[in-house]
DNA sequence: GACCTCGGTTGCGTATGTTGCAACGGCTGT
DNA sequence: ACAGCCGTTGCAACATACGCAACCGAGGTC
């Protein structure tokens, strides 16, 4: 819709990968260096990009204050924390806190495990409904009819063997999910890691967020994850709490 | 340099303060409504915005994402970080990293301190040079030149009655600061709270960054903050050797 | 239930801001 | 000393982003 600010943040997802330079900018973007030259320019002076030496440029401090002034904003992240910190401590697995954002997960938080086996997230990162658990638990607490759209109009890439890739086989799957309360994500995005979710309530019962915990298979099987339920569930319900959910589904 | 992405980035500004109505901003910003409104739609195709229901305009999952690789790419924060989180287990007191920025400081890492005394700072948020610890650390460790040129460029804002208000002074010192390897803000820039500072090296012994640690004086006297400075140094020494600082000089 | 207000949305013509070009200049390395 | 690489600047042409004003749609009020 405006060309300057599209091409200034496209420039900005370039710079964050890596450090680049004015030329690769201008030819990756496919405008004039000089074009590109004066959006960074704009973008310095706001600090979202800093220059190192001459030739390189690097995002800059304004997102990370932007970012940290936007998750302080995120009520469910501040509320969740407590519990999920301690769920973190004690089970030593990776726990994420997600939410839904226009046909994706984004996580919003994350505490990192023990085992240093490293895992493709990241705060703010995004990733499909389809083959994660905290996409499922998300879409699960949907309206049925949101439900049935979203499933319908969603991609479903195929990332292990394990992935679903009909929007059927999606539905049914949410239909269990939303009736265990629970979900599992049998090593269905990435190979060797399976996770287990649930949802953290607010007030009015409905869903603010999800909370997952993700364990390599290597270290846990299919029943030990299974296991580790109710441990999970203890920890998002005490979230739920914490954000104003109440036992019989009217906070307040 | 460019109107409509200076404007949008003054926007971004405006919702991360809180989460804002289209009309309010377009005011706010001095520009018709209806401007604002594909500015917005751009950042919320990027997803730098996301709507709250119609009316609201929160700060999107991109922030994050963008904050968190930029922070990530910042190599002295992850090699630091073991050295300050210990400092700060260890003491209990608030530990920042900072580094300088166009004439300030900027806060790249921040460790909370178990007294809940709330203060005013968060990672990516800027300082003042001539009132903080760090910013002496950082403006100390440059060219006798530079330190020149910079402490005659930047204001003097009275901030508490112990603030340096002059060039001279600052210059003082920041000659003090150099000759004895840290720094002391004695209340100059918060009136309750007095921080010392240290720097962090890299292979080739520049100043990488900054660590300091903040102490209510309520809590520790000016004898008791100067007696935490052997504990900060171990610390930052550990941190420089992370970086690839070498005892004698020249790394690697 | 009709009115009113408030906020978001759209189409359009204009002028403004942005773009690409080409030439310049500083730096690095040969 | 030269060549190549990048960043930088001035300018003229054009596309773009702008403001305007009218249109919706929802919520609240009488």
């Amino acid at each position: 819709m405006s060309q300057s600010l599209d091409r200034a943040l496209t420039l900005l997802n370039s710079i964050a990968k890596d450090a680049r330079t004015l030329d690769d900018l201008a030819e990756e973007i496919g405008v004039h260096k000089s074009t590109v030259l004066r959006l960074l320019r704009t973008l310095e002076q706001h600090h979202f990009v800093r220059r190192e030496g001459t030739r390189y440029y690097r995002l800059g401090s304004a997102m990370f204050d932007l970012a940290n002034q936007a998750l302080d904003s995120i009520d469910v992240r501040r509320s969740a924390q407590p519990a999920l910190a301690a769920l973190n401590a004690r089970t030593g697995h990776t726990v994420h806190l997600a939410s839904y954002d226009d046909g994706e997960v984004v996580y919003i938080d994350k505490y990192e495990g023990r085992h240093s086996v490293r895992m493709y997230s990241r705060v703010g990162k995004r990733a499909p409904l389809h083959c994660t658990a905290v996409g499922k638990v998300l879409v699960a607490a949907m309206p049925p009819a949101r439900r049935e759209e979203i499933a319908h109009s969603i991609e479903y890439p195929v990332l292990t063997p394990n992935t679903i890739t009909t929007p059927s086989d999606y539905l049914a799957e949410l239909e269990r999910v939303g009736r265990l309360g629970y979900a599992v994500d049998n090593a269905e995005h990435e190979d060797f890691i399976h996770c287990v979710a649930a949802p953290v309530r607010g007030a009015d019962g409905e869903v603010l967020a999800a909370a997952s915990m993700s364990v390599p298979k290597v270290l846990l099987d299919y029943e030990g994850l299974l296991a580790l339920v109710p441990d999970l569930r203890a920890a998002t319900t005490e979230a739920s709490v914490h954000s104003g959910w109440t036992e019989n589904g009217k906070g307040h």
